[in-house]
DNA sequence: AATATAAGCGGACCGCGGTCCGTTTCGACC
DNA sequence: GGTCGAAACGGACCGCGGTCCGCTTATATT
């Protein structure tokens, strides 16, 4: 009989080669980013570079925007850790406007910078729930430490919202809005959302 | 001399026979969405029914995206135009609020209906300030009308961005959110935006 | 070490989006 | 009707994303 006991279903074992090969087209991946651009990415220069066979890509990511998708994977989880456990007031122990606040700013400079990754993942990225649900999560708990009423889980959505990437190209982009401005922007609407319609009103 | 007096710089003149086939095109287009889907859809498939060749769709749209822009903004332009002559309270005759909850709501039903449509058009469709820019402007027009104070011109599309399509799948079919809590949720965003957060003046 | 087996691998192959260029057609002017 | 230039056409062609299947290799077991 062999070892049957996986650690709460800790998955696949994944093979060491596999893994190797993972990191090595990552890697290449990032390289050939950087030196050609997204848009001139082609899966085969790839798996050249990680000196792997064009198959194996789509093995280990399924697509080529699976491929941009794990990239992307890599910066947000810096920028999340920079939430979790940096310093204020985007990380922890600011007052909870404040953080949402930097929030704001830091996800809009993110999504800018990230933008080619980011819509060259595409859908693949859009339905990485993980990541987005980290996002108007963190939202919706500094939403109810301002003890905001209403239904929150909406409102977190909603917020997050105007600093995707399209709106962002719109503003700014076309319609010529200056970055701070957004900024500017955004928080008044964080502003009004957090102000209570009928109490008395909050600075 | 040629008659050298175009009206107004109408633009280059469009040939009879291109006409007819961008009308072809359009309606084999739309047959075959119909048939198909939109993710089985083929530019030949297109280009054969429409008894021309493949080089002319391209010609005429540029990408397989700008042919389902193309399909796209004949719908778009019947929702427009409800928006601009149709019965109230989408259309013009009701208050500016209860306008605004009906183009939330409307709004919303339309990109849900279109939403295959939209992520074929892809970066196309994002790219289309005329579409884009009508929508905003509405919401600005409302705004203004409501007496809102602050920055117009970022609160409209703010307050378009939680109506885009990515948004309402990861809220509706990620989160479970039903319709009709995204549309309340939203009709809270717009009230609170609305309510002034002083009286005479705003930060 | 030997064996078994499932996971991984590679690269030939395919289909479709997009381009290119020689040919055809439109329509303006005589 | 004839002529001419420009616009449009069509389909062969290309490159890349994605699949497939026979071969290789890691790992567990004895």
């Amino acid at each position: 009989m062999p070892n049957e006991l996986p650690l709460l279903a800790n998955g696949p074992v994944i093979r060491r080669d596999a893994a190797r090969n993972r990191e090595a087209l990552l890697q290449a991946a990032a390289e050939l980013v950087g030196a050609c651009g997204v848009r001139d990415l082609t899966t085969e220069a790839v798996a050249a570079r990680a000196g792997v066979g064009k198959g194996t890509v789509f093995r280990r990511f399924g697509s080529r925007e699976g491929l941009m998708a794990a990239l992307l994977n890599h910066r947000e989880e810096e920028w999340q850790a920079s939430v979790i456990s940096g310093p204020p007031p985007l990380g922890p122990g600011a007052p909870p406007m404040e953080r949402l606040v930097a929030f704001g700013a830091s996800r809009l400079r993110h999504h800018r910078e990230q933008a080619a990754l980011i819509e060259a993942a595409g859908s693949t990225w859009g339905e990485n729930y993980a990541v987005l649900g980290f996002v108007s999560l963190h939202v919706r708990t500094l939403l109810s430490q301002l003890s905001v009423q209403g239904d929150l889980g909406y409102l977190s959505t909603a917020l997050v919202a105007p600093l995707a990437v399209p709106v962002l190209r719109q503003q700014i982009d076309a319609g010529g809005m200056s970055e701070e401005r957004v900024i500017a922007g955004w928080n008044d609407l964080v502003a009004r959302v957090v102000a209570q319609p009928s109490p008395t009103r909050s600075s």
